[in-house]
RNA sequence: GCCCCCUUAGCUCAGUUGGUUAGAGCUGCAGGCUUUUAACCUGUGAGUCCUGGGUUCGAAUCCCAGAGGGGGCACCA
């Protein structure tokens, strides 16, 4: 502030180079406002319409035609094509963008501060709305008004913000360069509210379990850490909403969901950010044939009311999301896309061989699970449903009614990605100690993505959860696959980055 | 954690085999223009060529190291 008063000296010279310029330069506009008794920063805009609603008032008007009708409009300025003694100014809210025509003999000496505005200044005017001959909707200002001066310059006007790191760090010059990034987030926040809304109407019960967690827990995956100091003890970052849901079915609340962030310590890729927004919903009663059926018709109602279809692109080609899907098993996909029986090779090390695996401590079910990722998933681009994962793999999962050494399991594709996973769940509380014993026996052969034994968890069950079936749904790839991203990180506005 | 690629003006980008004072458009500034819309016209300003070393008479350019970003591998949803 001082500073920039400082540079302010005479008009040729003691002038400032560089982007050190172009801030002194907003400030000394913004100091000429002050001079000439205009508040840069007023409080209010009282009275304003949404410029989206002006252009639905005036559809189909005629080039040169002119209404009564007054407007009062706020926005910031996107751009800005002086005439003389007119000027034609770009004005954008949330729901649209609009041209100004400012006039000297209009506005008189008004129109002489337009002079000290700039790109990226929010203004406020009132005016009736006119076409112009180029046939552009247009508010002729009778008054304007100073509604925030940006005290520094916008993205290029044309080409808008590419740089990705800008983009990511700076996401608000994202938000203000670039149409397209606007679309996607107002794709997400539609997604969520019609996700929740279908919840809602199903008759499922909203709740908030702890993100801070004394023992984490309901997938494999590490876990952040954190301290609490009153307590002196240390918490995990929940990894999972799944076990506190569980106990919600216990307790009666028969049709349960969260929607929120999980963390999970891990890299970060296209399709992984170290927190992420997780939905979970359970339902007493049901197995996973019920939620199969549900999820088909979440993801494709929810694509209808944000899209106004049922289907995606993806890479160029177009997918439907209508149900239903595909459904194969896991070992008859891997079959199928691979050439490996996975319920012949039942011995690790066969299976080992077949795929040509050279990681020694990986375990069959880990085997089956490194062949699946890299000659199956890539493949399934219409939505599918594989189904039956082998048991050592899913420690929350009901047996399979029918499999030996199987649970009822599926996890959905989209576009060569997974967007859910569900299970029978398991309710028997001797067998799910079984699993909590074996997930021990992982971690003290040094895989630290197992599940930690808990108590607590295993005597809820022992008061008894009825049989139940559960979805984890990732909601940021799902928003991906509504808009045909192909990065996680063109879906999360502030994604991780490096310090 | 490993491998490959990228980093030039506020933004979008050129920059020849290593060779004069690193360029263009937009933005900015000064001026002109009362129906333009990437407005136009005239003039003009703007750089830690990511950082630090090195090679060379001379480095944006070649070499080494580092940072950040992107992609791949690994891990995972």
């Amino acid at each position: 502030m001082s500073e920039a008063d400082n540079q302010q000296t005479g008009d040729d010279e003691g002038q400032v180079e560089g982007f050190a310029g172009i801030l002194v330069e907003r400030r000394e506009k913004l100091d000429r406002l002050r001079a000439s008794g205009v508040n840069p920063f007023p409080h209010s805009f009282t009275g304003r319409e949404e410029i989206g609603e002006v252009i639905a008032a005036h559809g189909g008007l005629e080039p040169g035609a002119e209404t009564d009708s007054v407007h009062r409009i706020a926005g910031r300025i996107t751009g800005r094509r002086g005439h003389g003694k007119a000027a034609f100014i770009d004005l954008r809210d949330a729901t649209g963008q609009i041209q100004v025509h400012a006039k000297a003999d209009v506005l008189g000496d008004a129109y002489g501060l337009l002079e000290d505005l700039d790109l990226g200044d929010f203004i406020g005017v009132e005016g009736r709305a006119i076409v112009t001959r180029r046939g552009q909707l247009s508010i002729e200002a009778t008054s304007w008004q100073v509604l925030t001066k940006s005290l520094r310059p916008p993205p290029d006007k044309f080409h808008g913000l590419e740089d990705t790191e800008t983009r990511y760090r700076h996401r608000e010059l994202d938000l203000i360069a670039n149409e397209e990034s606007r679309e996607i987030f107002r794709i997400r926040a539609r997604t969520v509210s019609e996700v929740r809304r279908w919840l809602d109407d199903h008759g499922f019960f909203e709740v908030e379990t702890p993100v801070l967690q004394p023992l984490y827990g309901g997938a494999l995956a590490r876990p952040f850490v954190t301290h609490h100091n009153a307590l002196d003890r240390q918490l995990f970052l929940r990894i999972a909403t799944e076990l506190y849901l569980k106990r919600c079915v216990v307790g009666g609340i028969d049709k349960v969901y969260e929607l929120g962030k999980d963390f999970r310590n891990e890299g970060i890729s296209m399709k992984h950010n170290p927190e992420f927004t997780m939905l979970e919903w359970y339902e007493a009663y049901a197995d996973y044939n019920d939620t199969a059926a549900e999820l088909e018709e979440l993801v494709s109602g929810v694509a209808e009311k944000v899209l106004g279809k049922a289907e995606i692109e993806r890479d160029g080609r177009t997918i439907s999301l209508a149900a239903p899907w595909h459904r194969v098993t896991l070992r008859d996909a891997i079959f199928e896309h691979a050439g490996i029986d996975i319920d012949e090779l039942t011995d690790r090390d066969a299976l080992s061989d077949a795929i040509g695996n050279d990681d020694e401590t990986a375990g069959w079910g880990k085997l089956v699970d490194t062949v699946f990722s890299k000659r199956v998933e890539p493949q399934l681009i219409e939505p599918t449903f594989i189904l039956d994962y082998p048991e050592e793999l899913s420690p929350f999962a009901k047996n399979h009614r029918e499999k030996p050494g199987k649970v009822e399991r599926w996890e959905a594709f989209i576009g060569g990605v997974e967007i859910a996973n569900s299970f029978s769940e398991l309710n028997d509380p001797d067998e799910q100690r079984r699993r909590f014993e074996q997930q021990a026996a992982e971690i003290d052969r040094g895989d630290d993505e197992a599940q930690p034994f808990d108590e607590s968890f295993i005597e809820a069950l022992e008061q008894g959860m009825p049989p139940t079936g559960g979805v984890g749904l990732g909601i940021d790839r799902l928003v991906m696959m509504l808009t045909d991203s192909s990065s996680l990180r063109e879906v999360v506005l502030f994604p991780a980055m490096r310090d």
